[in-house]
DNA sequence: AATCAGTACTATGCAATACAAAGTACTGGA
DNA sequence: TCCAGTACTTTGTATTGCATAGTACTGATT
């Protein structure tokens, strides 16, 4: 069994893609700063680091996707707080229809065997 | 909208990942060669590439999870078919399991928006 | 006032993989 | 013999999750 087909790492490549989908997905109830995204995601057994999600936000929101604000805080240094724009919902929505497609495709496929 | 952000990319960001486990799958049933894997993919609206199947076969074969035997052709030249291995088997059933896990995750987060 | 722990954000190099493209090789038919 | 169709191999590029290193802010403690 070589370095490269061994389950973890498999299982971090499935995660390579999505990531975008999941965290619009999150910013689109409520707004939220990282440490609150990463909380919800681990609540969904979807496990984030912050060398992944920083560049990723920063990212979408030059992408047009999110906006962001700062807000003081009593616990720390100040946060900056994401929110989708409408570019962002419209595009999350053709996500959701994408990762519906592809999870229909894969259930297909591995369902027959 | 820049280009790193756009639906296109995000969708094939979005196979990387799974492609092992698809592939995998489809050996799961019958041993095949690469055009029967690339039309069955495509029968379930999972379109790959051969610049993608080729190096990904390779590399799953070099990891000991597919063996292959060589067939004459009377359409073309020789063919080469795949089979899963002993531990092909097993490691399919690990990426079915992650995968539940990982489409779990992502709708759980996903629906609540 | 200075220090520290906790918190929050930024940047970078690395490993891995989908894909486009270029190339090699085999076979049967013209 | 040449050609089209078929099959396989290789490589460079773009992209992204992650580990790691670093900077910065705040309130509490010394």
């Amino acid at each position: 069994m070589s370095t490269q087909v061994n389950l973890e790492n498999t299982q971090q490549q499935m995660r390579k893609g999505i990531l975008e989908f999941v965290i619009l997905s999150v910013l689109a109830r409520n707004d939220a700063y990282t440490s609150d995204i990463i909380a919800e995601l681990k609540k969904a057994q979807l496990i984030v680091v912050e060398g992944t999600l920083y560049p990723l936000l920063t990212r979408l929101k030059n992408g047009g996707l999110l906006t962001y604000r700062w807000e003081e805080s009593t616990q720390g240094p100040p946060r900056k707080y994401y929110a989708l724009t409408e570019e962002g919902r419209n595009f999350l929505v053709a996500l959701k229809s994408t990762w519906e497609e592809l999870t229909i495709a894969v259930d297909h496929i591995s369902k027959n065997n």
